[in-house]
DNA sequence: TTATAATATTAGATTTTTCTAATATCAAGT
DNA sequence: ACTTGATATTAGAAAAATCTAATATTATAA
């Protein structure tokens, strides 16, 4: 029974993990391919410190992971429930013209 | 250019709408059929005001609807999207015994 | 028309999230 | 060994989310 509430806290962390506006842009720019933190910076306009920290939070949650080449790390969506999910959202907000079913 | 900026915000605010334990043990709920407050209440363990509180959220973000009949309203999950995502996220945390690929 | 059951709304305190600024780490290149 | 470029971590302030308690609304039944 509390198995259940166990079970929504931790589709609660997952979900907020990637539900803010910027980890959205950070996914949406790494959809395309793998890209390095500065090309994700440029791409989404974030502090270095602060996409640093929303790249940490995808981490933890396993959206994300990275590769290292030289100083450049190249981040990239690991997880098939992200791409899944994202696939949905860009269904329903960026080709849905008319936004029924929302 | 912000046209992107403003569908993260779009999507962030959607996925923050759901992404709470309760609400999700709330949407759990109403996957078995339409349910009312007093029933949503009984089955997640929501004091009266918060569970109405935490379904006028999923309500705004379009992810439930009701009916009333007499006093009582009976919600429930209006949204195709809100579904797909539910039964991606059932599948992930609730049946993949091995936590893999989250 | 008044009492009541079912649900919604408001107010305020507490907790969580997110940003900026400063500092630290880590792997090259010199 | 130093310096530098690329990224991470920490600290603290500001903003957003969430709970409880109190009050309001709304539809029926007496």
């Amino acid at each position: 029974m509390n198995d259940m509430n166990d079970k929504a806290e931790a589709v609660s962390k997952y979900l907020k993990g990637i539900a803010s506006p910027h980890r959205l842009l950070l996914l949406c720019s790494m959809a395309e391919g793998e890209k390095s933190v500065t090309e994700l910076m440029e791409a989404t306009g974030l502090a270095q410190s602060s996409a640093s920290q929303h790249l940490a939070k995808l981490r933890e949650e396993g959206a994300v992971s990275y590769r290292r080449e030289h100083r450049t790390l190249y981040y990239s969506i690991s997880s098939k429930l992200t791409q899944d999910i994202m696939a949905l959202l860009y269904q329903e907000f960026c080709q849905n013209k008319e936004n029924i079913n929302v």
